[in-house]
RNA sequence: GCAGGGGUUCCCGAGUGGCCAAAGGGAUCAGACUGUAAAUCUGACGCGCAAGCUUCGGUGGUUCGAAUCCACCCCCCUGCACCA
């Protein structure tokens, strides 16, 4: 890796990455040499959702652009609970569970860095190294003694907790700032490690270990934050109704992660593709101009949610994702041949297999059973709609009392399989038992 | 500790003895329209296919009948006091 890309920071200005940074500018100054530089991720999970997706490609860029990164995970810090503009005090989890997490989400975090480049590899760490065995009196006069109460009270990530009706904020949460401005510190001192970035909630916590750094080290280190991802509707983003969009395959189907790119907002596309993906901000802006010129159906979905899936679920997961967006949505559903059908439940298309007897069993229990809604509710409205369609013809209400004929061999494709639509975007394979 | 204000269905927030499964808004789901969009319109939105069943911090009570009244308890907020 010979030298720096010195236009990292224009660039991720011009995606809209940057929305603050210490130092006046001189951060520009500090980047034109390889540094090394950190960000945090706390295990609440066993994974991390596309929440964590910003800091995570960010880091990458800046190895990318020759800096050497590393990724903490907070095995310490998960133990207590960051209160940065969360509404409450939440629960603590063991440390046997929170360690379990740390496993996961390294494996998780890992994936995303190159460990062997050369003088700018990758690590990763665990900040419970260094607080495990610490003293809570050493703490409290090495740590605790740099930090004045009169400041942590008015920073705006806990202002809310702190004069709002309702919450209060334990002294627990209330410490975590000092834990995380110590990991900052750490990895200075360890590592030369002088640039911490992460999501724009995090800058009271980045703020607190540049103060430390150069109070215990006399160092001079930097912090930048990336923009919370919003959406131009104002809903949350990385929700769908089927709940988080996780990174784990096992808890988001590369399909469905596929499928949520693809639903993203036009308002979003573009900002979206410049926060996601790697490809440049002119070849972006290119696409934006042809989407506009075209009119109607716009490429810029298309295109970030292949992006985004093959960064995270490789080129099998697009292809496994694009295979069965293609039988669903375009095209005849109709045709599929015996091993295309046993394709799509490889690729991870929701399936389960039917019972042998279904009982007094309602069509609608069946359908809840197999977890295409949360309670039997949307199904009957779905069904007295004629929302609900399995192998391509409507079902009726009239139905519900008959899953055995409905879900019959001889209407079986190939003799075993059903495919079946409820509403215009949730498909569920089922098989015939045997 | 004293005084005052609060705890309602996913969220916000009405409701002060029956007309309340509980207004309104948001979120969500389904239909029409469309581009597997947006906006808009329509319907649903505690559980149950239904009959019906279970809810309004908790427990008891008053009443033919309670989210609404009473008692006690738990939790939150505000002020004062105590402590210092």
């Amino acid at each position: 890796m010979a030298g720096v890309d010195t236009t990292l920071l224009k660039d991720l200005d011009r995606r809209g990455l940057i929305n603050q940074a210490t130092g006046d500018g001189e951060l520009t100054e500090h980047l034109a040499q390889s540094r090394t530089l950190y960000c945090g991720f706390d295990p609440t999970a066993d994974s991390l959702h596309i929440g964590s997706l910003v800091p995570l490609l960010t880091l990458k860029r800046f190895q990318a652009a020759g800096h050497k990164p590393i990724a903490l995970v907070g095995g310490a810090t998960g133990l207590i609970g960051d209160p940065s503009f969360k509404a409450q005090e939440r629960n603590l989890n063991t440390p046997e569970v929170v360690a379990g997490w740390v496993d996961k989400i390294r494996a998780q975090v890992s994936r995303f860095i190159d460990f062997d480049c050369g003088e700018n590899s990758a690590m990763v760490v665990n900040n419970l190294d260094w607080t495990k065995d610490l003293s809570v009196l050493d703490f409290l006069r090495d740590v605790g003694k740099h930090f004045s109460v009169n400041n942590m009270v008015n920073k705006e990530s806990v202002k809310q907790r702190i004069q709002r009706e309702g919450e209060g904020i334990s002294f627990t949460e209330f410490s975590y700032m000092l834990l995380q401005s110590m990991d900052f510190s750490e990895l200075y001192r360890g590592y030369d490690c002088t640039l911490q970035i992460g999501g724009s909630d995090q800058w009271g916590n980045i703020t607190g270990g540049v103060d430390l750094t150069r109070r215990q080290h006399r160092g001079k280190v930097f912090g930048m934050t990336m923009p919370l991802v919003t959406k131009a509707d104002g809903t949350k983003f990385g929700k769908t109704e089927s709940g988080t969009i996780w990174l784990d395959p096992a808890r988001t189907s590369p399909y469905a992660f596929y499928q949520f790119w693809l639903n993203t907002a036009d308002a979003d596309a573009y900002k979206f593709l410049r926060y996601f993906t790697f490809l440049s901000v002119d070849e972006i802006d290119e696409i934006e101009r042809a989407d506009a010129e075209r009119a109607g159906k716009p490429e810029a979905q298309g295109i970030l949610a292949r992006e985004v899936t093959r960064e995270i679920h490789g080129e099998e997961g697009v292809a496994a994702a694009e295979r069965i967006s293609r039988a669903l949505f375009s095209g005849d559903s109709t045709e599929l041949s015996e091993s295309d059908l046993e394709q799509l439940r490889q690729d991870g298309l929701p399936s389960s297999v039917l019972p042998a007897d279904f009982g007094d069993q309602s069509l609608i229990h069946v359908l809840v059973e197999a977890g295409m809604a949360p309670s039997g509710k949307p199904v009957k409205d779905a069904l007295g709609r004629n929302a609900v369609l399995v192998n391509g013809q409507a079902v009726g209400i009239d139905r519900n009392s008959d899953p055995a004929g409905v879900f019959s061999q001889a209407h079986a494709k190939c003799g075993r399989f059903f495919i079946v639509r409820l509403g215009k975007k949730k498909y569920h394979l089922f098989t015939l038992a045997g």
